[in-house]
DNA sequence: GAGATTCGGTACGCTAACGTACCGCCGGGA
DNA sequence: TCCCGGCGGTACGTTAGCGTACCGAATCTC
């Protein structure tokens, strides 16, 4: 099976999967945008008016204590949908949604989703798998962050954005990085340095490289194995229900 | 609006949201049972023969590592279903599901429950708003292990265990809560040491009563509030959307 | 009622991570 | 070129929670 995307497909895995009729008829609700790192997508509470197909583009989803603590439940990048909410049934999103990695995405308002829905689309089943592996994600941090050490939890998210970036470069600040995996930016930094020390990363100002993945992966707690696993059956179910 | 169930319906919540004429063609599928506290009903990685609708049985969803430490994710009672797997696509379950609180669940094949959703039952909406109350619930549980302290989280698990059992008396150990809430069992010994002091709790072997419910609640991390918001407008949604 | 088993209370040393703070450095803007 | 704000390195005291272990009490079994 290629991996080449149809021409007319798009990038994002999600609308890949679909048939090339059903996709066309999606094609004229469907705007490219350009996101950017920092770009703040939904704030807590927000209404959603439109949701996102990413196709280079990473997203997080940040959740927000009274104390102003946060930590990332999610990541969202070209196999899934930002706005899961409206597909089911809320209009509103408990999250922030902030942009991690710059890069494109297709922008679709929640009415049309919501019309496509009604009128029995095969797109409701690829949401429908999509939210069960975003599930899991999330199941699997919340037993991940009540066990696994800083400096584990730290070489999985890179791992993670890693693969959702598809590159080994990620320009991020530890202060960043600290809201992410819900630490403090000192703790980040001690763990980059311990990295660094194995010969896993390397880092600068404002930026990590990852100079040996596979190390990292080992670097990182069970977690990032078990995730993987679970977005690569994802994958094949979207890649199998495609046009050929 | 009365919270007397109509005689037709169930007590569980996801079934009695729907019509008349949709609870009673799925009633011939829907076979009571009873669950018993310690009873498993999937393990990890088990296929889903059947999905349950708790009626006044509680069940937990829970993960294990490598290591055998295990935390709960999730809770389920009579606003909800276990197995929600099936209905997004899945046939194996990630997790497995103990009961906590005995108590009667109608018990449907998986396979009734996929017919029956290939239908275009109402079910599927209310499926879905379900599955975001969970999501909701699984998400606020990620950033309160990261944040939270043990006695705060042990309180917001009592508090919603009385929730979802409409019971101040919870039978359970420590070993039991500690597994729950994925900590050392000692650990469960000094919180509850802690909120028997503070006069929140009485405790005696095997079993917790909660003796002031209010202060218990304020004892409780903000996300007992956030969770029990979530539920209560399910709740009311599903109320709703309920016959007359 | 004796013996076995489970359960809870408590203690000890230890470590990861916290909150905080200070400081030097890099890089962009005036 | 200088300055200033952001960023990262590092340190210090503190603490929550861990792993472990031991003991007595409650409960179950026969």
């Amino acid at each position: 099976m290629p991996d080449k995307p149809l021409a007319a497909n798009s990038r994002n895995q999600l609308l890949a999967s679909l048939l090339k009729l059903d996709h066309e008829r999606l094609l004229p609700h469907l705007h490219p945008v350009d996101l950017l790192q920092g770009d703040v997508i939904y704030s807590a509470g927000d209404d959603i008016k439109a949701v996102y197909f990413p196709e280079n583009a990473v997203v997080a989803l940040l959740s927000t204590l009274e104390d102003g603590s946060t930590t990332e439940v999610g990541l969202i990048g070209r196999e899934g949908m930002v706005g899961l909410s409206v597909f089911l049934g809320g209009a509103i999103t408990p999250e922030r949604a902030v942009v991690q990695v710059n890069g494109k995405a297709l922008k679709m308002a929640a009415a049309d989703l919501a019309q496509e829905l009604r009128r029995g689309s095969p797109l409701q089943v690829q949401l429908l798998r999509y939210t069960r592996s975003f599930l899991a994600l999330v199941t699997q941090s919340v037993i991940c962050s009540q066990h696994h050490s800083l400096e584990a939890r730290f070489a999985r998210w890179l791992m993670m954005m890693r693969d959702y970036s598809e590159s080994n470069t990620l320009q991020l600040t530890h202060e960043m990085v600290a809201g992410m995996i819900g630490t403090r930016r000192a703790g980040v930094s001690m763990a980059t340095r311990a990295l660094r020390e194995r010969g896993l990363i390397d880092s600068s100002r404002g930026g990590i490289e990852i100079v040996n993945g596979d190390g990292l992966a080992d670097a990182a707690c069970e977690c990032y194995a078990i995730i993987r696993e679970e977005f690569a059956q994802l994958h094949n179910s979207q890649m199998n229900s495609r046009p050929t």
